[in-house]
DNA sequence: GATGAATGAGGCTTCATTCAT
DNA sequence: AATGAATGAAGCCTCATTCAT
């Protein structure tokens, strides 16, 4: 992410290679190590050792902690999004309801691969501005956003083909949300040992039709 | 014992009023430091200073910082729960469907009412066991737990009076949640003027009948 | 000590009384809590604690904490030093001998009943200078000194008698001392219960004969 | 592991040497700074001013505060006993007079080499518990239970060649301990220039035969 | 005089960051 | 590029002292 984005050439020498395999073992690390003890708790040291380098490296390969932190986010962001937009790209196909369960299984099964860095991140998203830099909350939340605004549009879809009703359809989307955070965080509270994933059906059953009998 | 002696109605000494308005003051400023800054972002001086009082006096009222966060959390919790625990009482009244949004009202007021330090707290909750201290790591939540059991019951009243359906019935109580805890993140990263308990009719809507046309 | 010394009348109006009733409870609870927690462990708040008073208390009557400490180890100083003085008065009576075990035993009676606080402040005689005031080390430790003195008194006599041989002598008093608080030192580190005084005639005849058969 | 590949001589790599210096440099700035502002008055600050680092860098190589005034406790401890243990090694040649002196000049000389810091330590020995740690409250001191376990162990030869009576013999120990711990109390009342070790004689001398004429 | 809540200077400790090797 | 010892700013907490009641 941070380098060599869009070089069009793709030769990528050996020293490049090996910084990059470095870089994701940090990167690894940090995902370990800010999940089990927190945004503020990780320390740059245990990171380091969890990664098999030392402290300096880090220094060598992000500028500093918040750089470190953003460049995890962003990569987990990027991971997700792509599937998101897979998802949404393959429109065709079938009916809004299984574009629906296809888009929450993608989310669902990015949690079950990252769940305690992003139960960490997802909750914390908006004391990040204070967090991460001293700065004013102005960046809101981007991971959360792109989320938000992926759903926004395939719930525009559902409305469209008249699957959604239009009453309260602004919340819609974040009610969609919620539900979907809201299976993470039950998930972290009492651990079971089915995927995330495997709730999708029952998900989006709810979303369009709730608890009432 | 050698309180009280000859103030005839006075109850509390002055001594002992303002003991208790400095503590209140204490509580509401490290609320605020706390919605503000987060929860390992919250300086103790920050709350001094809000509070009007020195660091000294912060420690006179409380063990320490983990205690005084704790006491919050607590007095927060007690406050809620007791609104809760009335809805759950007045059980004869009306349907379930009344009594379910009276119970969503009475968390989205409190919600209003604590915003900021609310959404710090529900939102970390499962690292508490780590940043609150390094103790009895597991001791998972009771706040959240305590809500939950009431929501239980709820619903449980709820599919007994057959007006909720018994497929998933296991998941929804995390759904009603997560609904709760999402209107409360909406309203934190993009806040409107309307009070989040004007959104309780609509939610509960959504839980009973989803999105679906 | 602080007040009163040496006004000619004797009146000591009931005031005075109750004013140094109070004083001598701040005085031995004090003793206590530099006993058991040491000269810089002990807090204000235990002390007043202990003699049943409130923290503002000890400064009515003490200027500060060092006043207080000094007030104390005055007093402890007073008491023993008039034992000494009396046990040297009455040199008519006996011989050396006989008068050098009353003086041991003299020392080692008020060991008997300060044991803890004494400890403390014959252990730290060389380092109050620092710890009690920041001054120069100018106050060469007056109760050690007097003692000395009362025994270089002493033991002049003992050698104008014959008694005590004259090479090494200058050496005499700090191995007296030296002994007479080492039989502390011992109690301290594995308390018996026979009372230090009942060593004296064993102390004495160290002094006298050594260890040699 | 990746060090010492092909330094032919050198035994350890310059960082190791370097952070023994460092850590050297550190416990001797301790030592000196204990001795002159005492246990408790001695301030991390100044002993990482005085070793020429950072405060930081203090615990870079100590726990703590306690750690560090541990390690340097044992250090000095570990010196004397070396040469207590060397003394009670070389019991072949000459008598029991001979092996007493040496025994006292080598607790005199490192008496000579510590002064300050030793004076701190033997003389608060007792209080130690307390302020070290609030931890296990009682464990008696190992310095000076060492040293009292070694002079037990030279004075009961010393009764079996018959040059010590038998009578009043347990308190032998505790007297020669006295005795030197006198000597070193004495110079640090009253320094002199002459070294501690030339009063050996004078002290065995005494121990053996007493002042009496 | 007694009280005890408030004060705030001062000490210990942590940890992100730097930099010489 | 990697290393890891050194740095020092920043935060928590203690406790002697004050002062309004």
């Amino acid at each position: 992410m941070n380098r060599n984005s869009h070089t069009g050439r793709q030769v990528l020498p050996l020293r490049e290679r090996l910084k990059g395999e470095t870089q994701r073992a940090i990167l690894e690390a940090a995902e370990e190590v800010f999940g089990e003890s927190g945004l503020s708790g990780a320390r740059m040291e245990d990171i380091a050792g969890r990664a098999g380098v030392s402290v300096g490296t880090l220094y060598n390969h992000f500028k500093d902690r918040d750089a470190l932190l953003k460049d995890l986010i962003v990569a987990r962001r990027e991971e997700l999004l792509a599937r998101l937009d897979a998802v949404l790209a393959s429109t065709e196909k079938d009916g809004f309801g299984s574009q629906l369960e296809q888009f929450v299984r993608a989310v669902l099964e990015h949690f079950d691969s990252h769940k305690a860095f992003l139960a960490i991140i997802l909750e914390s998203e908006h004391m990040r501005a204070q967090e991460l830099s001293g700065s004013r909350a102005s960046r809101p939340n981007t991971a959360l956003l792109e989320i938000r605004r992926r759903i926004e549009e395939l719930l525009v879809r559902g409305r469209i083909v008249g699957m959604l009703r239009p009453e309260a359809a602004e919340m819609f989307p974040s009610f969609l949300m919620a539900l979907l955070k809201g299976t993470l965080s039950r998930e972290l509270s009492a651990p079971t040992d089915v995927p995330l994933a495997s709730r999708a059906p029952a998900l989006v059953l709810f979303f369009l039709h709730g608890a009432g009998a």
